[in-house]
DNA sequence: CTCTTTTTTTGCATCATCCAAATATTATCC
DNA sequence: GGATAATATTTGGATGATGCAAAAAAAGAG
């Protein structure tokens, strides 16, 4: 069908267009985020310390991206480095308090940003949504 | 609810996913496109000639990233830039004869893909599904 | 003819992603 | 114990997408 095609199209275009509206939140309230960055930190507020591998397997990123990702966080001030005791390959990385400091703030602003994209929409289309987006990345 | 915060992170999640897999298919083929130049052509295919702002219209980019794509696909040979008659500063977007070779099999390529993703997914999901992601980008 | 608007380009910057190779450390095998 | 393999992360180099601002070129309005 049709719709098939349309179906990636869309995901692109609206991935897109998340980020950029993300952005523009973020910045009207002076929060220095990008979306993948958003994405870590979202990650380390609701797991607490985690290695950068773990990391890169919940937000389903490499672990190239993932480095990146906590070197700008890091030069942020926002999260740390701490070399692992029972294994020093391994780096824990910590939200700093700078990085608390923002987590309610920011994970409000977030919440509010996908309620306006979702306005109008049935509940229970948006958990047909969701349901699908999570089948699909786990067909691919 | 949770799941409206999972809505952004599972779209920028399958975003990745599918133009890494449309990638790997494309490349297992001999297909030399991205995701975004894919697009391009998938609209020029079947809209015919465009301007590179009814393109950046249609697929919902910036005339910036536009021009790159053309550039992009130029180089690579599948469509030219003609500047119009009527009106000197505009280019009409022509796809070329190895730009046309490319359709039917490339098209093919792309659902293929679409539909392995969208593998084991109810029909009626995915006609809600991309009724959302329609919804969503125009709420946006 | 001047001023404004429109279409596209250019240059520059950032960010996300990928690959391959390097580094440091730990685990394993003999 | 020492060579070898495996693991976690970093680094360097590349491409690609996106954004912003300014420039260039042409058209339109007064």
């Amino acid at each position: 069908m049709i719709l098939v095609k349309q179906a990636g199209v869309y995901v692109n275009i609206l991935n897109c267009k998340l980020k950029k509206y993300l952005a523009e939140v973020f910045k009207k309230n002076n929060v220095n985020l990008t979306a993948e960055q958003y994405l870590v930190m979202d990650t380390l507020w609701n797991e607490g310390t985690l290695t950068q591998q773990e990391i890169a397997f919940i937000i389903q990123k490499d672990k190239n991206s993932v480095t990146q990702f906590i070197d700008n966080l890091e030069k942020k001030g926002l999260v740390a480095r701490s070399v692992s005791k029972e294994d020093r390959r391994v780096n824990n990385i910590v939200v700093t308090k700078e990085g608390m400091a923002l987590k309610d703030s920011t994970k409000q602003l977030a919440i509010e940003t996908m309620n306006k994209a979702l306005e109008g929409i049935p509940e229970k289309d948006v958990l047909v949504f969701v349901d699908v987006l999570k089948k699909v990345c786990a067909n691919i």
